[in-house]
DNA sequence: CTGAAAGCGCTTACAG
DNA sequence: CTGAAAGCGCTTACAG
C-alpha cells in the first residue's frame, strides 16, 4: 500500500495533525519535532496526495492548456513559455487539443471536472469557443487567450478573457517606416482575411502610417485564402505588371512571398532593385529566399510566458473573492522585432 | 458555491447515495428515479468532482506525458497519437518537459503526487531516466517509452518499461535490399552514435543484409556528432574521393544528406548516376534536395497511438493486482515505409 | 507546542 | 429499490 500521512504519524509517534502541519505550515510546529517528522516521511517514501489537497483547498495546481499541438514550431515555442512559467510556479499543464472527435466543450468539461485552477488557450479559427468558456468563467475559473483573440458571436472580443499576443498594428507601422526610410512613396500591401485576423491589423498599421506622409500612395490588394494556398502568382502579376506599379510591397504573411518573388521574376523585375519587399512572421522561408526577406519576427515564447503569468495573477485574484470577480480584461501586445535582410533597398530612380 | 452531489440530492428529494448511484452505477437505481435525478443534476449544472473520485477509486484518469514539446513536427505527431488515444479512453495528458530548471525527477514526483494512472515518455539522450522511473514503478504506476528506449546505468534497457518505436534494423535491411535490387555491390554507410542510438540498428540492418550476398563490400564510416552538426563534407570527401569509391551510400539520417550532396558535387560526381543515396527519416529536406532523396519514413503518430494503447493496457493490468506485477516488457516495432524518390539508380557501368 | 474532531465531496459495503 | 454510515487522505478551526 501507499504510505499515507497516518502511517507517518504512527511511525513518528505524533498525530496526523502534527504531520500535516510539519509539512504544510512552517512555524506551527517545534523545529525539533518538525525535522523528525520530515525525516520519517522521507524515509518511508511518503508523497503527499495532491488530489486531497486540491479538494480541500480548492486549488489543484493544474491548469488546462487548449492548443493544437500540431508540432509547428511557433506553437511549440508558445507552449514552452507557458510550460516553464507554470512549472516554475508549481503548476502543471493538462494539454488538450480540441478536434472533431473531442470538441472544445467536452474538453473544457473534462478540465473543469478535474478542477483546474485556470485555462489558457490558443483559439483556432473554426471553434466556437466563447459559449464554452463562459462555462469556465461561471465556475470561477479564469481564462486567458494567447496569440489570437477569442471572438464571441457578436463579433466582439470576450470581456472577461485576457489576451496576450503580437502587436500586429505596430508591426505594420514598422514596415511602413522602413519603406519610407528607404525612400519609397508608391507602395502596396498584399493582405487577406477579415477584421478578426491578425493580417488586418498589420495592413492597417501600414496604411495608417503612410497616410501621415504627403505624396504617398498605397494600393491594398485583398487576397483570398484560396489564392494564398494555390500560390498562383496571378494577382501579384496584375499588381506588378502595370507602368504605375509600386516600388515597395508589404506582405502581411511571409507565406505569400514565394508567389510574389515568382511573379516578379516572370515579369523580369529584379529584387530588390526594382521592387522592395517586406514580410511578416519570419518563417523559415524568409531566410531561404533570394534575396532573403526582411520581415517582422514575433515572440511566441514570450507570448506563452506572459500569457501564463497573467493567468497565474488571475487565479490569485479569483481565489481571493468568493464569486467570479468583475474586471476589465487585460490586453498585452508584444512588439514584433524588425529583421533586416536583403529585400529592401532604395526605389529605382 | 459550486453545486455538489448533496445539493442535487436535496433538490431531487433523495439521498446522496441515490444520486451517486444514479450517475455511476447504471442498473442499481430505478429508471424513473434515475432520470429524475439526472435531470435535476443537469439543470443545476452539476459537474462531478474527479479529484474525489480519483482519490476514492484510485484512478484519476490522467497520465503523465514526458517529452520535449520543442515544436518539431515528428514529436508533435507522436503527441497527437498519444493525445487522441488517451482522450478517446477518457484520459487526459499532463504534459511535462524535463529541463535544467525542472529535472526529470521533480517532474516525475509532480506527476506521482497528482496520482497519474501511468506515465508515457520519449526519453532524450542526456537525462538519467531509469532511476527516476523506478520511483514510478515502485508506486504501482506503469511506464511506457516511445521512439527511443530508456537505457539504465548498466547500459541495458529497463525490464519493466514497455517500448514502442520504429524497426530501425528492418529499415536498414530495406535500404540494403533496394541498393542490391538496383545492382549495387560496392556500398558504404555513413552512421554515428553508439549502440543505444537508433542509427546503430539502421546501420546494422544494412550491413547484415549485405553480408548475405556474395561479392558485396560495405565500408562503414562512423561520423562524429560534431561532424554532423558542422555539415563539413570532409569525411564524405575522403570516402568518395578514392578510385574504389562506393557506388551507393546509405545515410542513417537524412540530415547528413546535404553535406554528402555537396561533397559529391565538389568532386564532380553526378547524382544519382555516379552515386546512389538512401536516407532515413523522411525529413522535409529529403524532398527539397536535387535529386530528391529516397528514404525511409517513420510513423510517429502510430508510435504515439500504440504507445498510449499499451500504457492503457498496463494500467488495466496494474489495477487488477495489488502489488506491481511482474511481467515481460512488450516491445512493439513499427515498420518504416520505403519512400521512392530520385536518388537511387543503377551503378555506373 | 500538540492533538481530537469535524469536514472536504464523493463511493461503497451493508441494512432495511 | 433506497438510505444511513463509514471511509478515502488530507486540512483546519478549536481545545488543551
Amino acid at each position: 500500500m501507499r504510505v499515507t500521512i497516518k502511517d507517518v504519524a504512527e511511525k513518528a509517534q505524533v498525530s496526523v495533525t502534527t504531520v500535516s502541519m510539519a509539512m504544510g505550515s512552517p512555524g506551527r510546529i517545534a523545529e525539533a519535532t518538525r525535522e523528525r517528522v520530515l525525516k520519517v516521511a522521507e524515509e518511508m517514501g511518503y508523497r503527499p496526495n495532491m488530489l486531497v489537497r486540491g479538494m480541500q483547498k480548492g486549488q489543484t495546481m493544474s491548469v488546462g492548456v487548449l492548443m493544437n499541438f500540431s508540432g509547428d514550431s511557433f506553437e511549440g515555442r508558445i507552449f514552452q513559455g507557458v510550460h516553464h512559467t507554470l512549472v516554475d510556479a508549481g503548476y502543471v499543464p493538462i494539454a488538450l487539443m480540441p478536434n472533431d472527435r473531442a470538441p472544445a466543450l467536452s474538453q473544457i468539461h473534462s478540465l473543469l471536472d478535474r478542477r483546474v485552477d485556470g485555462i489558457l488557450m490558443r483559439p483556432t479559427g473554426e471553434a466556437k469557443w466563447e459559449e464554452h468558456l463562459h462555462e469556465a468563467l461561471r465556475r470561477h475559473v479564469p481564462v486567458v487567450s494567447v496569440d489570437s483573440e477569442t471572438v464571441g458571436e457578436s463579433g466582439k472580443s470576450e470581456r472577461q478573457i485576457d489576451f496576450v499576443g503580437t502587436d500586429d498594428y505596430l508591426g505594420g507601422k514598422i514596415a511602413a517606416t522602413k519603406m519610407l526610410e528607404a525612400g519609397h512613396r508608391r507602395l502596396a500591401v498584399l493582405s487577406m482575411g477579415d477584421e478578426t485576423d491578425p493580417m488586418y491589423q498589420r495592413c492597417k498599421g501600414f496604411v495608417d502610417t503612410l497616410k501621415t506622409v504627403a505624396d504617398t500612395t498605397c494600393e491594398v490588394v485583398d487576397l483570398s485564402w484560396e489564392y494564398v494556398h494555390s500560390e498562383s502568382p496571378e494577382l501579384a502579376m496584375k499588381l506588378l505588371g502595370s507602368e504605375s506599379r509600386p516600388t515597395g510591397v508589404f506582405l502581411t504573411m511571409d507565406m505569400i512571398a514565394p508567389g510574389v518573388y515568382r511573379a516578379a521574376a516572370s515579369l523580369g523585375l529584379n529584387l530588390p532593385d526594382d521592387l522592395s519587399v517586406i514580410g511578416f512572421a519570419d518563417e523559415a522561408v524568409a531566410h531561404y529566399l533570394t534575396p532573403s526577406l526582411s520581415t517582422l519576427r514575433q515572440h511566441p515564447r514570450e507570448i506563452g510566458q506572459h500569457g501564463a503569468e497573467l493567468l497565474l495573477k488571475r487565479i490569485e485574484m479569483f481565489r481571493k473573492s468568493k464569486k467570479t470577480p468583475v474586471f476589465e480584461r487585460t490586453i498585452k501586445l508584444l512588439e514584433p522585432t524588425w529583421v533586416e535582410r536583403d529585400s529592401v533597398t532604395a526605389p529605382p530612380a
